[in-house]
DNA sequence: AGATTAAGTGTCATTATTGACTTAAAACAG
DNA sequence: CTGTTTTAAGTCAATAATGACACTTAATCT
């Protein structure tokens, strides 16, 4: 029988615990149902600072103990809390420390240790993930990569491994983790009838196309859509038509003619859309200075950014930080 | 300020619970500092049959009240337990009945109502469906038709909506739900910044891909892809080529020639394959005599199908129910 | 058994897509 | 402002996909 420890403090959020819970719950049940047996696959602890219940955010109580009190752990997951910004994410992050020799213990037994949403930044903080892959919430980045540079992220999985370490992103994504972890520590086909009954997109595969930008154009032309993916992953280099028929193994032609045909425009007119796009949400969401931003979307010259700006949107990048939140609330009261 | 009132009872599912209450409760963080407010857009209540706390399958206790104590509800979710077959069902239904007049009052009183997975049944067996639109789990869907034949299952929706009921599908398609109800209750760009926030997809519409078969065939041709989906859903009525050429504004030949390419079959074979598939998935899962398993997949004749069964299968029917009823799903759906 | 039907293959003219080349227009640097 | 570079568009030959049609094969019906 495997172990899972769910590593957590108050403040967590229930629905991540519960939710963990009730995963391998269900996995026992419908393991126990197809198989005739009474026994459990899995078992799972919650572990918090002091071996007391913990009370999460919204006041819901969970049963925990110590690490000590349980049967040697087959994984460790840890559930962060309710964290929307560096200040949230400490006040947590204090609250869980002291089970940091517990999960360092882990570590170094070889259990697999798996984190999602902002408690990547945990591990990241313990100096689990130094030199390793990972990913986290895409809204968080900016944060993490400022605090613990020494970590790679890889945005574009959902779930990445490196070697014991699993990260997941946002909020849901603790369904995938689970289910990567199931795989791992028992069968990729109980794996799949789970993800069946549990309604869990196993192809789910990257955050990416949904913290991103308002250009939804469907359309059903594969290498287009690959090439709209990776211009928007490495935006901040310099992008000619030149690379991008060599790196797509096509001709200039072609990526003219079918761009025109599948989003009615030209490669390089759609790029600039892409980096104007991320300009506004970086603007919306970041703190970054215009200068930083207009770099990290691919222009040299912030002069000539802010004019194209001011063409495309009608508002100068300052005007448009500005006015966003004030835009949001007329829309949204008015709804 | 909306109120979202949960009618639930002891043994519900802690997740299902807590998870909708996450939700709103992110709803109403995201709109705070996005806006610079105090107030929520959302409060959760749950509402139990006698208005003490509830005890979650699994232990955990979630605070309740009940409906008086509570401001008119502006939409309310039944939440439903772990209920994996008939048994389980009739549990749960009795536990929560004592709720029913409060959620006939607000239908009456036109309170959007909405369901998901198992609680589907809750409001079936009140009533509340009689001559509408509905959906539920598809691994319930066989006990759902026999008991509410009044009921039109829509299953190729995740989340469907007729007047003031929404119902949607297995477990975690509650993330679905609350995306149409801050969507009906409040606006649709909240909705969508929540499902980015969350890392819901909102394009996830169907559960049938994921209840089907083991046909994972990845490939990029758009239009055999649709025509793979229709077959599936259109098994037991005949399907000809002239039929598909015709329904796809294509020709045979053309038909012929990319299923080769992409399946590396004819589509003729294909439809056998899954045909059979659907069978194999019937003989395990349903408690369906195998005549009628035979007609739902779009065959006239038993002992003809028989033969090619055994032929593709290496097994009669008999045999293969035998073998993978026992270690697959007996008891799930026969209860 | 022989006729009938539908699925699948072979072939070829038609059409659509592509790549090479050229030209025009725009963007950029000095 | 001018010369240079890059992007976009025009043209046309080469290539690939399609549709029409004739034909083979397998299964079904009488």
């Amino acid at each position: 029988m495997k172990n899972i420890v769910l590593f957590a403090a108050d403040g967590a959020m229930a629905s991540q615990l519960t939710g963990i819970i009730d995963f391998f719950m269900i996995c026992n049940r419908f393991w126990q149902v197809t198989n005739n047996q009474d026994t459990d696959l899995f078992t799972v602890n919650v572990i918090s600072p002091n071996g007391n219940n913990i009370t999460c955010d919204g006041g819901i109580v969970i049963n925990a103990t110590s690490l000590k009190n349980v049967a040697l752990p087959s994984a460790a997951v840890i559930v962060g809390g309710v964290s929307y910004d560096d200040k949230t994410l400490t006040k947590y992050l204090t609250k869980i420390s002291p089970l940091k020799q517990d999960i360092l213990k882990c570590e170094k037994n070889a259990v697999p240790i798996a984190t999602f949403c902002s408690s990547t930044f945990i591990a990241a903080e313990f100096g689990l993930l130094n030199g390793k892959k990972a990913t986290t919430v895409w809204w968080l980045v900016k944060i993490f990569t400022q605090k613990y540079p020494q970590v790679t992220l890889q945005l574009d999985e959902l779930v990445v491994r490196d070697k014991a370490i699993f990260t997941a992103g946002a909020t849901t994504s603790y369904l995938s983790l689970c289910l990567k972890l199931v795989e791992e520590l028992f069968d990729g086909q109980l794996a799949d009838q789970i993800s069946r009954l549990m309604l869990i997109d196993p192809n789910r595969c990257s955050q990416r196309p949904f913290m991103l930008l308002d250009l939804p154009e469907r359309h059903h032309d594969d290498l287009i859509k690959k090439i709209q993916q990776w211009m928007i992953q490495n935006l901040s280099q310099p992008i000619s038509l030149d690379l991008l028929a060599d790196k797509f193994a096509t001709t200039k032609r072609t990526l003219i003619r079918r761009f025109k045909k599948v989003l009615n425009d030209t490669p390089m007119n759609y790029l600039q859309k892409i980096r104007v796009e991320s300009a506004k949400r970086l603007l919306e969401c970041s703190g970054l200075s215009l200068e930083q931003i207009v770099l990290k979307v691919g222009y040299e010259d912030v002069s000539s950014f802010r004019k194209l700006f001011v063409e495309l949107v009608e508002l100068t990048p300052r005007e448009y930080r500005e006015r966003f939140q004030q835009s949001i609330n007329a829309n949204i009261i008015e709804g």
